[in-house]
DNA sequence: AAGTACCT
DNA sequence: GGTT
């Protein structure tokens, strides 16, 4: 990981190419498949029922979970075992980029098979907007789509190689964005075509008083 | 609509 | 890429 990182700004979303080294993309994947044995991918399901083409499973203190009942971070794999924590790797990524911010409370992770999309939104089932939402790219590379903060309106795409990391912060927090295409072949770190992104968020409010009991 | 399909 |  470089000390000081560099970016670049799309609609003021920081994009740090090539922040990870192979080496350390590697020791990553090699992390989630740990975590995903404590707590397997899931199957997401939209409000209105739709199962979603990425698998999911979370690390940390909550873990984000859709279903018909509605989308919110929840201690517990459905299973009910805890989430596994954060890699140590993957937290040091977030003070890398984001020094200034709380510590992340939730990792999502997201596997996109080849053909998986995901359709435009906003993280907004967090607490505290201040704080930024930090993505990393691992495997083949993915078509993102960055838009407004109103639906709707033009959009740019960029494309997220493996060992990028992408902070959606400040002004650019609540901007809708999406995976439009993931691009097979286009990376050999995993053994199966497809990508895997990690997000990571602080989902409580600032407030003590805002807090969320277990 | 963290979808899908369809339009330009 | 934009709208639904």
């Amino acid at each position: 990981m470089n000390t000081e990182p560099d970016f670049r700004e799309v609609r003021g979303v920081r994009l740090f190419d090539g922040m990870l080294d192979p080496a350390a993309q590697a020791a990553m994947v090699a992390d989630i498949r740990a975590l995903a044995r404590t707590a397997p991918f899931l199957v997401p399901v939209t409000r209105r029922g739709q199962e979603m083409s990425v698998r999911m499973t979370s690390a940390g203190t909550f873990g984000w979970i859709p279903d018909r009942r509605g989308y919110r971070y929840e201690r517990r794999h459905p299973s009910g075992v805890e989430w596994p924590p954060i890699p140590p790797s993957v937290l040091a990524v977030w003070r890398a980029v984001a020094p200034d911010a709380r510590s992340p409370e939730s990792c999502l992770v997201n596997w996109y098979a080849p053909g998986a999309r995901m359709g435009m939104h906003q993280d907004r089932d967090e607490g505290d907007f201040d704080q930024p939402v930090v993505s990393i790219s691992l495997g083949d590379d993915a078509l993102f789509r960055i838009g407004n903060e109103a639906r709707g309106g033009r959009t740019e795409s960029v494309w997220l190689r493996s060992g990028d990391v992408m902070v959606l912060g400040g002004e650019a927090r609540l901007l809708h964005h999406g995976v439009d295409r993931i691009a097979p072949g286009t990376s050999t770190l995993l053994e199966a075509p497809g990508r895997i992104n990690l997000t990571l968020r602080v989902v409580t409010g600032q407030s003590p008083m805002e807090q969320q009991p277990e």
